[in-house]
DNA sequence: GTTTGTGAAGGATTTCACAGCA
DNA sequence: TGCTGTGAAATCCTTCACAAAC
C-alpha cells in the first residue's frame, strides 16, 4: 500500500495519443507564449479556450494525455506548461531540414524568416536543374538530387521540404524516405503519401480554396 | 403510388454535408483530372481509392451525399463525375480574390502561378505601408487598407488572402469580414477565427512542422 | 461476374458533468 | 469557491457488408 494509486505517468509512456490531439499542441504552445509575453502567470482552460475558440473540456482532455499539469482552483502555470509542451513536441532543440526544388517557391521558402526562430534550420537544398546545381541561395548551396542520401546522413537532416512540380513530387518523396528522412512538408499540389513511419503534411493553398468555394455559392 | 420512391435528389438540398467530406472533394476532382488526362473513361471507387490511399467505401459514401453518380458493375464516368464535382464545389466559374499584405510573402503569393489555372484570380492588393501603397506588383495595384470595403464591393471579391504579420492579422481579418468577404485564406501564424458564416483556412508551415516533430523523437 | 449506394456497426473524437482538490 | 482531471454519454466519422443494378 505504499505504492501511489496514481496511474502511471503518461508522459513516459509511448501511449497512443490521437493524431488530432498532437496537432493541437502547437496551438497551445503558441497561445501560452502570448500569455507569457503579457506577463500572465496562471491561466485556466476557460481562458485558453476562449482565446482559441475551443471548449475548455477539450483542452483539459488533450493535456490529460500527457500528464497532470494543472492545479484545481488555480489553472495552469503558463511558463511551466509551455516548457513541458515544447519538450513533449520535441521543440526544445533545433531540427535540420533540407529543401528539394529551388524554383520560385523554393527560394521563397529558403528566405522565409519564420522557420529559424522556431528552431527549424534549412541547411541544404537540392534541385534537378543543372543550371541551379552548384549555385548558392541565401547562403545555402544547391546540390544535385543524387546527393540527397549522403548529405542527409552527413548533416543529420530529419525533415524534408518538397517544392518541386507535381509531376516530380512523388519521386522526390520516395527519395527522401529512402534517405532516412522522418518528416516531410510537401508544397507540391498532389496529395502525397509517404510509406512506413514517415510523417507527411501537405500544404496546398489551391485545395484549401477549392473546398471553401463550396460554402461561397450565394 | 405514382410518386417515385427514390429519395429527394440531394444535389438540390442544402443538406448538411460534413465539412470533412467537402474537404475531400477537391482531392477527387484532382485525381479524376489525372485519369481524364490519361484518357480513361470509367473508374471504380476501388481505383480511386488505391490512387488516394483511401478505402473505396469512403469515396462512395462521400459521393452519396451529393447524388448517385455511378453505375453498378461499371463504376463512375470520369468526365461526368469531374464535371459534377466541380459544379458542386463552385469551380465552374472564376473567383476574384484580394491579397492583404504585400511583403515578401505577399509578393510570392501574387506571383504564384498555381491560382489562375484553377479559376482563382487575385485582382487587388492592400497594404498598410505608405511606401508600398500606390505601387504595382505583377500588374496588381496596391491600395490602402482603408480601401478594402469599397474595392471588395466594386470588384465583387469573395475571397481574401491574408499575408500580414501575426500582430496585424486578426484586425485585417475583421476588416475583410466587415467588407463582406466570404472566405479567407490566412497565411499569418495565428490560428485566426472569422465570425459568422465566413469560412477561414489557416496555412501555417511552422505549425505543421511543430506537430510532426512529436513523431520524430528518436 | 463486377461495382454501386447505403443502412447498420464499429471506432474515434468531443462534450458533459461531477468528484476531488486547492 | 474555482477549477482540474476524467469516466460516461453523446456526437461525429469510417468501415462493413449486402441487396440491387448493370
Amino acid at each position: 500500500m505504499a505504492i501511489s494509486p496514481a496511474r502511471t505517468n503518461r508522459t513516459t509512456d509511448p501511449m497512443d495519443v490521437p493524431d488530432v490531439v498532437v496537432e493541437r499542441l502547437p496551438l497551445y504552445v503558441r497561445v501560452l507564449a502570448s500569455f507569457e509575453e503579457r506577463g500572465i502567470e496562471m491561466v485556466s482552460s476557460e481562458q485558453l479556450g476562449s482565446q482559441l475558440h475551443m471548449t475548455p473540456a477539450q483542452i483539459r482532455k488533450d493535456l490529460s494525455y500527457f500528464g497532470r499539469f494543472g492545479k484545481q482552483g488555480r489553472g495552469y502555470n503558463v511558463k511551466a506548461l509551455a516548457l513541458r509542451l515544447r519538450e513533449i513536441l520535441g521543440l526544445d532543440r533545433t531540427w535540420n531540414a533540407c529543401l528539394v526544388g529551388v524554383g520560385r517557391l523554393g527560394r521563397a521558402i529558403i528566405s522565409y524568416p519564420g522557420f529559424a526562430p522556431e528552431g527549424f534550420k534549412i541547411v541544404s537544398a537540392f534541385d534537378m536543374n543543372p543550371a541551379v546545381v552548384g549555385t548558392t541561395v541565401d547562403g545555402i548551396s544547391v546540390d544535385a538530387i543524387s546527393e540527397i542520401k549522403p548529405v542527409v546522413e552527413r548533416l543529420g537532416i530529419a525533415i524534408g521540404i518538397v517544392a518541386v512540380p507535381a509531376t516530380a513530387a512523388q519521386q522526390v518523396i520516395d527519395c527522401l524516405v529512402e534517405a532516412g528522412i522522418g518528416a516531410i512538408l510537401n508544397y507540391a499540389p498532389i496529395s502525397a503519401h509517404a510509406p512506413g513511419k514517415v510523417k507527411i503534411k501537405n500544404i496546398d493553398p489551391v485545395m484549401s480554396l477549392q473546398s471553401m468555394t463550396y460554402y461561397l455559392k450565394t
